[in-house]
DNA sequence: GCCAACGTTGGC
DNA sequence: GCCAACGTTGGC
């Protein structure tokens, strides 16, 4: 089981989009980044993740579970671009905002806050179980 | 193959 | 709305 971290700007594809999509979800398609898609193409199903509202907001609000691994992205001809396919799982009880990221020595060097920019990331278990408990989620439950 | 110009993302 | 960081493009 691996973690990973998907960012969104909410005014595009926010949670509420994607909780209404239920266990069907939807492909995370758009992303135009070979980084981001290598991140994709490591994602096997059952991985969990965490979504990411960008810009506005900066707070992760969710947790969402890998559905389908990397396939090419419907949303264009160009065969370089894959995605694969969320569902949501549950709502943090509380977001995870990017400054209480950024305030905690032990998460400093998480891509969120090195790599702004990746839309996609790797997360390691251990900042995985941290970021559930200061969201309100038993990261045992899941 | 270098690098200037340009476009995009996302934090602030 | 601004701008830093970073990715991409294209001329040489």
């Amino acid at each position: 089981m691996h973690y990973w971290l998907f960012k969104s700007e909410p005014s595009t594809w926010s949670w509420d989009d994607q909780t209404a999509k239920g266990d069907a979800g939807e492909e995370w398609d758009g992303v135009r980044n070979y980084q981001a898609r290598n991140v994709m193409r490591e994602m096997k199903k059952g991985d969990l993740g965490f979504f990411y509202h960008s810009q506005k907001d900066r707070e992760i609000v969710g947790i969402v579970e890998v559905i389908a691994e990397a396939h090419p992205d419907s949303t264009t001809d160009d065969e370089r671009w894959e995605c694969v396919d969320i569902k949501a799982v549950k709502p943090l009880e509380t977001p995870v905002t990017l400054s209480a990221i950024k305030a905690r020595e032990d998460l400093s060097d998480m891509p969120l806050v090195t790599q702004s920019r990746l839309s996609v990331q790797p997360v390691l278990r251990e900042y995985w179980d941290k970021i559930c408990r200061m969201g309100g989620v038993d990261p045992e439950e899941l």
